[in-house]
DNA sequence: CGGCTGGCGTCGT
DNA sequence: TACGACGCCAGCC
């Protein structure tokens, strides 16, 4: 299985409400300094819709590890609006603490 | 703070 | 085959 898998596998992963950071995404595939190539995959991604009421691919819920949301292949309003939606806060353009994905928890 | 630099994996010339 | 573009990051001025 290759990098580009295991990055789709894992941020399919990533539960409504929360959010990841292309850095931990990276770590989690298994390349700790590919963290640019993530954000390169997701906008390659196959899968950037709904589909059962989720998205398979919710690539608008990575973002920088600074807390700020980067960029995004549908325009970054889109993707502060969509994380709005599902819950996430975002106060002077950084998501809160407590809204980040923590791979253990997902099991929850 | 801000700008520059090097590294990362994949894909398309 | 080789090169360069990317939704980034950390380290250094």
């Amino acid at each position: 299985m290759s990098f580009k898998e295991r990055v789709y596998k894992i941020v399919s992963q990533i539960p409504t409400g929360k959010v990841a950071t292309y850095q931990l995404v990276a770590k989690l595939a298994g390349s700790p300094g590919a963290a640019r190539v993530v954000g390169t995959l997701m906008k390659k991604n196959p899968n950037p819709v709904f589909k059962n009421l989720e998205f398979v691919l919710p690539c608008h819920r990575v973002i920088l590890s600074s807390g700020r949301l980067g960029e995004y292949s549908g325009g970054a309003k889109l993707k502060q609006k969509l994380l709005a939606e599902e819950g996430v806060k975002i106060k002077d353009g950084k998501v809160e603490k407590g809204y980040f994905w923590k791979k253990n928890l997902s099991l929850a």
